[in-house]
DNA sequence: TAGACACATCGAAATATTTCAATATATCTT
DNA sequence: AAGATATATTGAAATATTTCGATGTGTCTA
């Protein structure tokens, strides 16, 4: 799967985003897989905020949600941060 | 040099945009060299609009401009972009 | 089942970005 | 030097994004 011109844009506008950046870091330091309540505390923004950006991230492809109980697990999509990475070196899409 | 979360931000920022993204392969596909004419030629948008991208990519470093004549000619940065895609992809910047 | 907890959504205000007409600047040509 | 050409800047309107209080929804615990 090779990512187009649309899906390029919209991980770009995802990533170009201090608070949504610092989110991807935090779970990635965490293994690539981490918990709402965890980037809440970490961030100064209120909750609807950080739900907000979560979903953002979401919404790009760069990570995928699943519940756990009443909680929310993030977890990293290395496989599209990689194709993204790859397709920007080389400015090939479509 | 290593790029901090500012700077990855403003470049993801100036990604974040079908536009500029179009640009960018334009001078990709011309062997990392392009002229303001081309581009503004390829694009739909007005001149004022596209010197304003251009000035966007400048600023995030992803092209470096230069004067003949009375044309400008723009250079893909291709160790900002190298940079900046290596940072994203471990997602190490500070 | 009532209340607490975790998170999402809505709606509105503040801020940032995009776009272009008008105009400025710099360089070339005649 | 005057006019033409190439690009940049300004200022304003349209649009998009960010942020948060208020509130909604689903799940757990007592």
């Amino acid at each position: 799967m090779s990512l187009n011109t649309k899906q390029i844009e919209k991980i770009s506008k995802a990533l170009g985003d201090a608070n949504r950046l610092k989110i991807l870091q935090h779970i990635a330091k965490k293994g690539g897989c981490g918990f709402c309540s965890e980037i809440q505390e970490e961030s100064p923004l209120a909750q609807p905020s950080v739900s907000h950006h979560l979903k953002v991230l979401i919404e790009a492809g760069l990570i995928d949600a699943e519940k756990e109980g009443r909680n929310q697990k993030y977890t990293l999509n290395d496989a599209v941060l990689k194709e993204y990475t790859s397709a920007v070196t080389m400015l090939n899409f479509a």
